[in-house]
DNA sequence: AAAAAAGATTTGATTGTCAAACTAATTTAT
DNA sequence: ATAAATTAGTTTGACAATCAAATCTTTTTT
């Protein structure tokens, strides 16, 4: 394939700087890196349960454990008891959360805005495209 | 802007997407994450000092220690010390952190070329052409 | 009812990280 | 030229992040 090496490596740039930009977004806060995650997760797709969160964090349900305790001991979320199975705890934004949240979504926002500015309107639609075709069938 | 929401979504989805097929990739291997960070940095770049690895990786001189103390015991760096500043290390890899590298390399070669193979060749030069714009301005 | 499975927590260990103190070498300013 | 300041890197001490395996409680299956 024509252009795999030089696209490799503008992945590679764009995933960097895109890391090295969350993590300092998220230092600027009083959220540690684990915590900013969950947090991102919950809000982004709502109260859930221990399993489903420690899956969509990419690591084990011990350690998603030990973040929601600590999320609850700041008072950023809470564990709900389920009526229908009570081996599960749902867990959900507090509104300090849900503030959190939007916060941090809003740099996400900014952040786009701020790549998207150097694109024409036709381009972007053209990556708008291009991204969707690839997360729907590569993640 | 008319696709700012839409765009951000997409965005997390791809990075978040990256993350974890780079964690599964590095878990897969006998390395640490932090030890498979540095090699890429050294492999993509070549020999550099302690400064401007720990800046690359994102961390501090200290923790930068760390790192290549375990990548010397395991052979797959070694500083060697510079001829012009008796304070300077220069860390470069092995052999073995060669081949390490030119391994992982070949797995991120593969998703490109898998992320690639649902666009046609004009979206893949479109895709290409706005990665480097937004490279090269925001990050 | 007994056995197996599932959700979550706990435990013990390793890894990843930082800030601050420190060592050694180089540069700058007097 | 020599004292002071700076720079590269390491060490130390403390948390933060993580995993695998053992455990507890509650379903589900047999």
């Amino acid at each position: 394939m024509k252009y795999l090496a030089e696209m490799t490596n503008e992945l590679l740039l764009f995933f960097n700087g895109f890391s090295s930009w969350e993590s300092s977004v998220i230092r600027s806060s009083d959220l540690k890196v684990s915590e900013a995650h969950a947090i991102e997760v919950l809000g982004q797709h709502g109260k859930m349960n221990m399993k489903s969160l420690a899956q969509k964090l990419g690591v084990t349900t011990g350690t998603t454990t030990v973040t929601v305790d600590r999320l609850e001991k700041k008072d950023y979320a809470r564990r709900e008891s389920s009526s229908e199975d009570r081996r599960v705890n749902l867990i959900v934004l507090t509104e300090k959360g849900m503030k959190a949240f939007e916060e941090h979504h809003q740099y996400h926002l900014q952040l786009t805005e701020q790549m998207l500015s150097v694109l024409s309107d036709t381009e972007i639609e053209q990556l708008l495209n291009a991204l969707k075709k690839i997360n729907a069938e590569t993640f």
